[in-house]
DNA sequence: TTTTGTGAACAATTTCACAGCT
DNA sequence: AGCTGTGAAATTGTTCACAAAA
């Protein structure tokens, strides 16, 4: 029962959605020497429930101490393997502009389970450069270059316009796991996953909360907040 | 005592999430000439349900014609009112790194509704730095600046280090919505909130499910003994 | 007819509260 | 005594299916 190897369990969306922010704050707890944590203190720094951490890390096993709390590089650990960390993720960045720069240079991507192995971009002007160790080359030898080293995961930083022919690319490369920055809802085969990161829309969730903040406060319509 | 109509009603997280998709499609529909769609047609130009689209309109009002559908125009005029973006939102940009420099030329801010009136970084090589007619700024002087100009939101892209103190500047001087582009979790006071943006967390998603999908096509490495 | 708007059924997720282990 | 792990309850979100409207 305990002793079941986790990942063959159902773990909800729900909860994968968190682990990473666990991990996280783990990873920081150990760089700290902290040894170990109890659910309260953990979902205290992570900024949800206790109750919640508790129900999520019960669909990975059983690694807590009853009475004592986790043990914190072994959770880390556990977490890392049920998300897939436990290997690295070769990673691809199609269009080097601002974004792709920020991205590819983006500390958190080294760090933990990932590699930048490709970066694309068919602008002549940049094709060529080099960027921490990895040449810039033009889309069309996308195919190649997964073919002499696998690709797990492509991301999409190019314009909206550029956003839908790329990801055909990637897909008839054989990628099957896509990160897309560009807005634009993105059509796919089944089998292959996209998730979308995208400013505006985060802009206008947080724009809906302000405007309600604005009207609960009195403010008249059309008022912007003082 | 607005006499809004739908604005009083309580929106679900859920649907006021899906919005801003809805909007972004309707507003290429409007471009393209489509005069109508029904919940059938947009439903699948966004990739979602039907019901669940008009269970999500429901919430705003009853918009659409029977027998007929939706009048693209009203349609996303209404979602915009509901998400707040009848008037532009006043945005401040903290950190001008790739990322910073990549956010503030992103094309879907000037778009709709948001308007870039503030961009700080302390690095004095890039002080007093003009970007798109906005000039850099000192976060020492994000006080004064929102006095002379408010800011609604604030954007933090700065690297995690950073952010902490960044977001203590922002509350500070008055500002309740806040972007988080750094990978950390920030602590704000009741009433402020906090969205985060985060590659490493998207990541490491989308390698659970890539995980999920080696392990299913059969690929018996296994390799986690027990 | 056609397609919306919506109660009701269903599903997922969160929270509670406490039994069970150290 | 203290804290985890988990059924059960409460809440939230999604889908169904059909009456109502044009």
């Amino acid at each position: 029962m305990s002793a079941d190897p986790a990942l063959r369990r159902e773990i909800p969306d729900a909860t994968v959605a968190r682990l990473p922010g666990y991990l996280r704050t783990l990873s920081r707890l150990a760089e700290d020497g902290v040894l170990s944590v109890s659910s309260e203190e953990l979902a205290s720094a992570v900024g949800v429930r206790s109750s919640q951490l508790r129900k999520d890390l019960s669909h990975l096993g059983s690694y807590g101490v009853r009475g004592v709390g986790y043990e914190v590089e072994m959770l880390a650990l556990e977490i890392s393997r049920a998300l897939g960390l436990s290997t690295d993720w070769p990673v691809a960045i199609v269009g080097m502009g601002n974004l792709g720069r920020a991205l590819s240079s983006y500390s958190g991507f080294v760090t933990k389970g990932f590699r930048i192995v490709g970066l694309f971009d068919d602008d002549p002007a940049v094709e060529g450069e080099v960027v921490l160790g990895v040449p810039i080359r033009p889309l069309s030898g996308l195919r190649e270059a997964h073919a002499a080293e696998p690709i797990a995961i492509g991301v999409i930083a190019t314009p909206a316009s550029a956003a839908q022919v790329v990801c055909d690319a990637l897909v008839e490369a054989g990628i099957t796991s896509i990160l897309n920055f560009a807005p634009s809802v993105l059509s796919v085969p089944d089998g292959v996953d996209v998730r979308r990161v995208d400013l505006s829309t985060e802009l206008q969730i947080l724009a809906f909360h302000a405007q309600r903040k604005s009207l609960a406060a009195g403010d008249l319509d059309g008022a912007v907040a003082r």
